[in-house]
DNA sequence: ACAACTTATATGACGCATCATCGAATGACA
DNA sequence: TGTCATTCGATGATGCGTCATATAAGTTGT
C-alpha cells in the first residue's frame, strides 16, 4: 500500500469517525435531556419497535444489536426498570425471555423517534442532491 | 420530511454506525492486545505526532481532539505513565503545560500506526473502484 | 437415565468517558 | 493596585460497555 493511500484511507476513517461522534453525542445529549434514556437506550427500543408483535427473545435482540450481549442484558433492565419493556417467560425454551414494548414503551419510541429523526437530519452530511 | 425520507435517513445514520463501530472496535482491540493502548490514546498520540516539533498545549489538543478536556487530560495522564509522552510548563502562559512525544512515543506511533492503517484497509468499506 | 457439552441470560470487576467542580494563573477595568 | 471574571488544567463521582464467569436449561450419546 502506498503512501497516498494510506493517507486517503486515514481520510476516510477520520471522517467516518467525526461524523458518527458528532451525530452520536448530539443524539445522546438530546434523548438524554428530553426522555432520560441513551442513544443505545434508544436503539433497543428501536429495534424492539420493529419486531411489532412478533416474538424477540434477547437472543434475537443479541443477533441485530451491535451491542454486546451483556450491554443488552443490562439496557433491558434499565428500560425494564423505566417500565418501557417486559420480560416475560418463553414456552419454547426456559432459559429463554421475550422482550416486548409497553404501551409506555411504545409510546417513548414513537416521541424518541421523532427527536433521532430530527437530530439525524440536522447533523448527518447530506450526501445527495444539488 | 416525508416518510422516506425520515427512512432514508436512518439508513444512512445505521450505515455510518455499523461502519464507525465495526472499526472502531477493531482498532481497539488490535491496538490494546499489541501495544496496551486504547483508540483514543492512538488517536491523541497521532494528533501530537502531526505537532511534530511544534508546542502543543492541552489546550490546543483539546481543540482538534473530539474528546472532552477532560479525557483528554486522563488519556495524557495515562500516556505519560508509559512514558510515551511528557508534560512541561508553559514559558509563556503558567497555566498552560506543553505536551510532546518522548523518544518512545513516537517509536510507539510509528509502529502503532502500521497497525492502524492495516485495521483501516482490511475493515473500511472500498469506495472506489472496482 | 446419566454425563458431558452447548446455549440463553445475568452479574461482578474493571476501564474509560463525561459532567461538575476545583485551584491556580491571567486579564480587564476601576 | 485590588477586585472580579475568565481561562487552563486536574480530579472525584457517576454511568455505561466489555470481558470473564456463573447459573440454569436444553441437547446428545451411551
Amino acid at each position: 500500500m502506498s503512501t497516498t493511500d494510506a493517507t486517503a484511507l486515514v481520510e476516510q476513517w477520520r471522517s467516518v469517525q467525526s461524523c458518527y461522534l458528532k451525530t452520536s453525542n448530539t443524539l445522546d445529549r438530546e434523548l438524554a435531556s428530553h426522555f432520560g434514556i441513551g442513544l443505545n437506550d434508544f436503539e433497543t427500543l428501536d429495534l424492539l419497535a420493529e419486531y411489532g408483535d412478533a416474538e424477540c427473545r434477547m437472543k434475537d435482540l443479541t443477533q441485530v444489536s451491535p451491542m454486546t450481549q451483556s450491554a443488552l442484558s443490562k439496557i433491558v433492565d434499565r428500560l425494564e426498570k423505566g417500565g418501557y419493556v417486559h420480560r416475560s417467560a418463553c414456552s419454547e425454551d426456559r432459559r429463554s425471555l421475550v422482550v416486548g414494548l409497553t404501551d409506555a414503551g411504545v409510546q417513548l419510541h414513537e416521541d424518541a423517534a421523532k427527536i433521532h429523526r430530527e437530530v439525524l437530519m440536522n447533523t448527518l452530511p447530506t450526501t445527495a442532491e444539488s
